[in-house]
DNA sequence: TGTACATCAGTGAACGCGCGTTCACTGATGTAC
DNA sequence: TGTACATCAGTGAACGCGCGTTCACTGATGTAC
């Protein structure tokens, strides 16, 4: 960012890449997956139409960096209101609830986050941030509901079983699948049956 | 059908509503949604570009009949091993394994059902199909779980728990992120905690 | 410290493609009398 | 029972659009000597 700081456009935008994900982003959330294409991302950002190819192969590619920064973010939602010093109980709650608030604030890049074959689900960093998040997740599920087989099956349950429900409730809620009144108000840790909770402490 | 039967192909096709939803649905899981369009439904049956605009005002509409059929076919697949004489913990089983078989089965269709604005969601015909489907989910929440709350709250905690997890499962086991080899053998029933199931009968 | 030059990150015109949609039309069907 | 005619369900050429991609290019940056 060493151009002089006239008013006139250097020629070089300095931080394409991010520029075109911020724009990408705006757009998956204001006119949807299917409206997104590389020009108009080129254009919100007021680069040429074949500049993004300098730094995305293509739109699969752009959408799984989408993708991954999703993946960063939410692990931060499920971070922010706990520490690894406190109570697994205390950091299972936060962890869930930074979970769906994540899904409410980005539903759609929520949805492209966990939707079949719109992502190269192979490439590196994504599968990276997946993992950060997938830690997470195995620390919240240790001792969560008692579940039959060996060690090994029984960590495996009980993570499919929070991450299931944890989703499920996400996407519902995002799809706005839940229209009864009561549902409304009911939050994550609500429909988890009180059986759990005590047990799980 | 009463054209003469010679192997000429006869000017109406006498069924083309239900051959384009048949053609979209088998491009929807070869080639994905966003591949589908009403040009290729149309030279998929055999008939010109314009001939759907006949039964379909626009893509959004033939989308919207699809998960219409879509949710009618769940309604089945979750009625399939039960009967309403059987025991409701045997529906329960019976409803939540047909649920998932349903989605294996047909992963891209179920993903287009609990898509967020790809389909015009005050659909008369698709709110009765989503409706019937409810009334399944909840006669098998009844009494299934422990939540705190007045009757009503109670109820919807319990159609929202069982939900969610039934729906995230489904959609986590056909976007492939159960990774674990102990995850692989694992089905809806067996992710559901013991204490939930002795209680629940 | 300067200069030459390779490399990088852009431009802008042009392309072919598949899309939904329009238009004037035509063949088949159903109905009124 | 026949006939006239309205309506329905299709055809096929044409359109404008936005898309990704190609191509030859150019301005800015970084580096070797």
């Amino acid at each position: 960012m060493k151009t002089k700081a006239k008013d006139t456009k250097p020629y070089h935008h300095g931080n394409l890449r991010d520029a075109l994900l911020t724009a990408a982003r705006r757009l998956l959330e204001t006119e949807g997956h299917s409206d997104l294409s590389l020009r108009k991302c080129a254009t919100a950002v007021g680069v040429s139409a074949t500049a993004p190819q300098n730094h995305f192969a293509n739109k699969a590619a752009l959408l799984t960096a989408l993708a991954a920064q999703g993946y960063a973010e939410l692990e931060a939602y499920m971070r922010r209101n706990s520490n690894e010093a406190a109570d697994r109980n205390v950091r299972r709650q936060a962890a869930l609830q930074g979970y769906v608030a994540f899904a409410q604030d980005h539903p759609a890049l929520y949805e492209l986050m966990f939707a079949r074959d719109r992502v190269s689900s192979n490439d590196a960093d994504l599968m990276r941030q997946v993992g950060a998040c997938f830690v997470i997740l195995a620390d919240i599920s240790k001792d969560f509901g008692q579940f039959e087989g060996d060690p090994a099956s029984v960590d495996a349950k009980r993570q499919m079983f929070l991450w299931s429900l944890v989703h499920g409730y996400a996407q519902l809620l995002t799809a706005n699948r839940f229209k009864k009144d009561a549902m409304l108000g009911a939050g994550i840790l609500d429909i988890i049956p009180d059986m759990l909770i005590e047990s799980g402490r």
